[in-house]
DNA sequence: AACTATTTTTAACAATATGTAACAGTAATT
DNA sequence: AATTACTGTTACATATTGTTAAAAATAGTT
């Protein structure tokens, strides 16, 4: 069992969390406050901590922060509102290692979890992911190519990292809507195939760099 | 299996390490000195190549070197004795990809082998096939004869690579469907001979390639 | 709340990929 | 030669994807 200390505010939000989390490889301490959930970092060292914004007690970047100043192993994870994309900048600069927006499936925040607690220490880290002669910050979510630079929306952002971490393999529209919208369990329409040509034109000025269909089954990223 | 070339000489640590990977996904390959390793290079087309800087015959560098002359792609890891740091900005700028200094842990130098071959998606080897005077860009999608490139759909490309990665052998009709529509299973249709006809036609500027039927059978690809 | 800017979804139509049908051609069999 | 079974080819039907514009939803501001 991997300990895993989680430390949301939001009680019932929590207690699925736990439950979910529990019922996987993950012992979970689950605190409702920043002062306590810090304590018990340095009582119960877990693997990693999944951490909200929002908290009474000490905010989560303060919480952050205090672990950082002795650990810069331990993954970090926040979770925060979706109004706040600052939030997200700011979570990076003081040592988070992923970040996921509420509303989120629990499926996507094993996912993410699992992602954090098996990466070895020398690969690195995804702030920053170098597509061909495209640099894509996804906190920021910027894509720089040269001297221009382009402002994404967080869809088009995912997108491009999802198909960039998975480049070279086939991914099937099932597998790229669930982790691009996570939360949209009767997704019918024809957004993706939209979103594709979008970031193609974004993405076309590297050459060696496309994304194709594979009909009938999804997409994938060449590079 | 994903074949791999190691080139060691210290035989009972080349032993070692064969072993261990062998016991992995990895098929094999091991030459004592770079003169015949270089040889086994170009023969076996490795996905990766674990390269010892101190060798008889030729040293590491030197091997290193001739490859990169006609290969870009496949990634070389360097293991070197030596604690001079100058080795290793060496070999980086004889394109190595990795290093790592003895004595490592085998786990280690299976992570990174890893790490490795799965960035580069073993492409070097699949991606691109010379079929006479065309070049598949089977990831792409593409085929190239002189000047003219026409990008093929998922299935065409995935029939003439088939019939190529089987040439001069008879494939049945049931091999071919098998291969290029792993989850349909029309029994009765025709589209096969469709897709043969088109790819025919796609092919003819090289008469040294013909793809024949044998009735009641299957296809040949002839080059 | 009202307004604006941005993001996302929907709708429409164009383009492409694939499957089907029809018929002509060819080889084997009677 | 006639029959039959299979293949080659073409045209067309259908399904999926590409692209653009506009509508709807969302976020940020006043």
């Amino acid at each position: 069992m991997i300990p895993l200390l989680l430390i949301e505010d939001e009680k019932d939000l929590g207690l699925i969390i736990a439950d979910n989390l529990r019922s996987a490889e993950y012992e979970v301490s689950h605190y409702l406050d920043g002062h306590e959930g810090l304590i018990a970092f340095f009582k119960k060292k877990p693997a990693i901590v999944i951490l909200d914004v929002m908290l009474p007690g000490l905010d989560g970047f303060k919480v952050a922060q205090k672990i950082r100043e002795s650990d810069l192993e331990t993954p970090i994870l926040f979770l925060t509102a979706r109004t706040h994309t600052e939030d997200v900048v700011n979570a990076f600069e003081l040592g988070a290692n992923d970040y996921l927006r509420k509303p989120f499936s629990l499926e996507e925040l094993k996912v993410r979890i699992n992602a954090l607690v098996h990466r070895s220490q020398w690969q690195s880290n995804k702030r920053f992911l170098y597509i061909g002669e495209y640099v894509l910050d996804s906190m920021r979510q910027h894509l720089k190519h040269k001297e221009d630079e382009i402002n994404l929306s967080f869809r088009e952002c995912e997108l491009i990292k999802m198909l960039y971490e998975n480049k070279n393999k086939v991914m099937s529209r099932q597998d790229i809507i669930q982790a691009v919208w996570p939360h949209d369990r009767f997704f019918t329409g024809r957004s993706l195939d939209v979103f594709i040509s979008r970031i193609r034109t974004y993405l076309q000025h590297d050459k060696s760099i496309s994304i194709i269909n594979i009909r009938a089954v999804g997409y994938k990223m060449i590079i």
